[in-house]
DNA sequence: TCTAACCTTTAAGTTAGGTTTATGGTACGC
DNA sequence: GCGTACCATAAACCTAACTTAAAGGTTAGA
């Protein structure tokens, strides 16, 4: 299959990035990746730059891209300014700075709780204090 | 309407606790809540309580339960050990701690890339990253 | 009595990021 | 030339937590 071109089938590139195929045709439905041809039967061939493009995917999705985003950037190829690209990352970073103060906050809480929880003979600590909770605050989570 | 009774209908409650009816209505088909009684005409009619129990409810969402941990929270009732409590507490305390270590890491590679793509007068640092990172780290986000 | 703002139900739609199923063609080793 | 593993497509299904739509009954106020 694919003799000596340097061309990969779907399950090839499945299998070197760890996705199903199913995953890689979703991909490419939505517009984020494309087969650099195929082969007489219909069979989808890729090149190396696939793999390249694909761990690019996966990198931004590890970092809490949608695809959509994720699609953005791949379109602006690396020549285009990259204002839109720091405006993309200071908006996660305002994300994921919220996150951390309700997650640091969420933990001292639930901690907390959980002391009082375990030293208590009878009721629940935990359940008392989600009852009393909600007058505090609005959003301990996001 | 339910003229003495402190009864009120599903629209007020839903105002109440700032969630929409259809949510209510939706809670209920959960097993969530359960009004009080019906009107004549087959209205729901929620007494004080309920609003109790859907701040809980909204507490438990805000501190990153899932609707069914709580139905299994509401079910305990104050009186029954909190072994399972503690377990379901436990357990959220594992994965925010997962997650801020994630968080963190992810953040200063992000405020990294920024910090260069500012600088640079061409090409994007950030791009330039994601494209390395995948060889580096398996997840940086959850 | 009319009308606007409620309320009821069942069923289907939404979002994101895929996965699964049904049906059928293809490639390769023995 | 057979079996098995792989590929193709379209369309349906999945989860969570809701929302919306369609069709119709109720209530309060002027």
């Amino acid at each position: 299959m694919a003799k000596h071109t340097g061309l990969m089938t779907i399950g090839q590139v499945a299998q070197q990035v760890e996705v199903a195929s199913s995953t890689l045709r979703f991909y490419e439905r939505e517009g984020l990746i494309r087969p650099t041809k195929r082969s007489k039967a219909g069979y989808r061939l890729f090149d190396r730059e696939a793999l390249e493009q694909l761990r690019f995917i996966r990198a931004g999705q590890a970092i809490g891209f949608a695809l959509n985003d994720i699609k953005a950037l791949l379109l602006l190829d690396e020549e285009t300014s990259c204002k839109r690209v720091q405006r993309l990352i200071e908006q996660r970073l305002v994300e994921i700075d919220a996150k951390l103060v309700n997650l640091k906050r969420l933990r001292s809480t639930l901690n907390d709780a959980l002391g009082r929880c375990r030293k208590s003979k009878r009721g629940c600590a935990v359940v008392a204090d989600l009852k009393g909770m909600s007058k505090k605050r609005k959003t301990l989570y996001s």
